[in-house]
DNA sequence: GCCTTTACGAGACTTCGGGTCTCGGAAACA
DNA sequence: TGTTTCCGAGACCCGAAGTCTCGTAAAGGC
């Protein structure tokens, strides 16, 4: 059993509101982790004793953010569909895509835990609309899928309807 | 006419080869402009006097280094030849790209600097392999390449031969 | 041969953000 | 009551980016 006090969890959820926020106001570059903590009222090292640094913590801020993402589960979505939705949120919180994927190529941790909470889930929810297919031309087609967009992402161009269209294009041609 | 001292083209080369090597030996991350300056036997002021900042000076130092390797122009070389060279001098050169990449998210200019001096090239020697195809096919396929390489990149994966067969069998489908 | 202009090396300096340390106090459990 | 861990607050350290200044050097104009 842990002893001691237990982590307060108003402080946890004030942390990533604040951070969420501040990013979404000011872009992830113009936030420290000093205005996060003084937005939530907490203290610095209450921010650095749970996340090893901004880039785990802005992760966590939009990892949650994104579950919160009204999930219809009707049974088996479309890849149309399901790319649709994939691209209007990506589009939304392209620049903070765009600047995790970039810290994230200067800190390994934060690299991995990127990959693990938001690159393989986007993966597997596309895969999942692929059953229909051979188990080879699936990976094929996610990957060529994921490739694309992250490349409009750090390439900083729409992904926009006619970004889908052409995705789309693509992979019936495959 | 200009008037006063001309720039020194010893510096200049002195400089690029000082963060080639220093970026080549720990890493993009780990090289300041000040080791720079020093390794070149110059001063920082003359850093900044012709370059941006650090990623504009590394972005130069290596497109120099690509333009001097051996560009064999052959014809029309074919497009498995042309994605193998390329293959290989972006996995030789990956952990410069990715951060070259991840600091141009920061950084407007760089992110021009960047598209103009490496993206766009690299994309036009493909594009100069599919001349055969028509034109809508063309950008398709240089999209879905250049988005594959870029992921493998930013995601840290392998560009190695066995990539290369996976990227042919995509075009090929296309 | 001077004068102006710009480049150069050197080094001091400023700024700022990430991250650590410390302290007094609070919440849990034994 | 004592131990343990958490909390807010603020001081603190560190390192890198970028600026400023100074004495000097190399050009062309006069």
């Amino acid at each position: 059993m842990r002893t001691g006090r237990p982590r307060d969890e108003k402080v946890r959820l004030a942390i990533l509101t604040a951070a969420q926020e501040l990013v979404l106001e000011k872009g992830y570059a113009a936030v420290t982790t000093a205005d996060v903590a003084e937005r939530a009222g907490a203290g610095k090292q209450t921010i650095y004793r749970w996340w090893p640094g901004k880039g785990a913590l802005v992760l966590d801020a939009f990892s949650e953010w994104v579950s919160q993402a009204p999930r219809m589960s009707r049974r088996k979505p479309s890849l149309s569909s399901t790319l649709v939705e994939f691209c209007r949120g990506a589009s939304e919180a392209a620049p903070v895509l765009r600047a995790l994927m970039a810290e994230a190529q200067f800190d390994e941790d934060l690299h991995r835990r990127l990959i693990a909470q938001l690159v393989r889930p986007r993966g597997d929810e596309l895969r999942a609309c692929l059953a229909d297919r051979r188990p080879a031309d699936r990976e094929l087609v996610v990957n060529v899928l994921s490739g694309l967009v992250w490349q409009r992402l750090m390439l900083n161009e729409p992904l926009d309807a006619r970004f889908v269209r052409f995705a789309l294009r693509v992979v019936q041609r495959i």
